[in-house]
DNA sequence: ACTATAGTACTATTGTTATAGTACATTATA
DNA sequence: TATAATGTACTATAACAATAGTACTATAGT
């Protein structure tokens, strides 16, 4: 379970840890059943407030994507079929460039000078 | 002036209105001497508060973009030479797809299902 | 039975953001 | 000179995010 945090981003602490919890399970690193690090084991880990992982896990179990049980611990809940969440993971990507090309956009950059620079930082860092 | 504010952003309004103003600057859109809408103006403008719009403007006088002088309103102060800028603007993108490189890294994401998502959102939004 | 471990549920405090309202100083204009 | 418009500077309030501390319930393991 590696779970990366970062405080300086704008994006709240426990959404950044409901997001990568549930980026697990529709990678399929993750899968029903699996216990997930507890409450006070991922706030030492994160170096973040336990009330703060308890927020994400109970925000998650509300969504029902985990299953928490008192003195057990917490489980990845029943997933959708392997299909659906391949569906829901691309959506997570695709809403992610739509919100970048929005940005850009209301920052007066044109499509084009984003597709350079994006070819640049890809060629750069994956070669 | 046409600034955009998304109020469903996580960015705060004050920090969207100064890197719009920024960007115009940067992008040669306005120049040296040209004015400023009022606070007043702006505020309604984008339906915000004008203690909003006020913050944002300060701050922008304490970096020196701007320059304000009570009664008569507020100004875009001196700019760099034209090839700063550009510079400036060029980082501005980089750091933006940065950030997104990184959050796809933190969820998972493979620089090429980026990059696939990236190519048909240009593909389909600018054909 | 006892203890450690889990999750749950509060209260309180701090800092940030946004809004609202008010008062004031300076400038332009009628 | 009087008035409107501009930026400046406060106070107060509300919502949100994160932290801190505490107490509780349920379970596992010895």
């Amino acid at each position: 379970m590696k779970i990366r945090i970062d405080k300086s981003s704008r994006v709240p602490i426990y959404d950044q840890i409901e997001e990568q919890i549930k980026g697990l399970i529709h990678a399929g690193q993750i899968k029903t059943g699996d216990q997930l690090p507890t409450i006070r084991e991922l706030s030492v880990d994160l170096s973040v407030n336990f009330n703060t992982v308890a927020l994400a896990y109970r925000d998650l179990a509300n969504d029902g994507v985990i299953v928490t049980e008192r003195g057990k611990g917490t489980f990845v809940a029943s997933t959708p079929a392997d299909d659906e969440m391949r569906e829901i993971r691309q959506e997570k990507l695709n809403s992610l460039i739509t919100e970048l090309l929005q940005e850009t956009d209301r920052l007066g950059y044109s499509y084009n000078e984003v597709k350079d620079a994006f070819n640049d930082h890809l060629n750069k860092e994956h070669e």
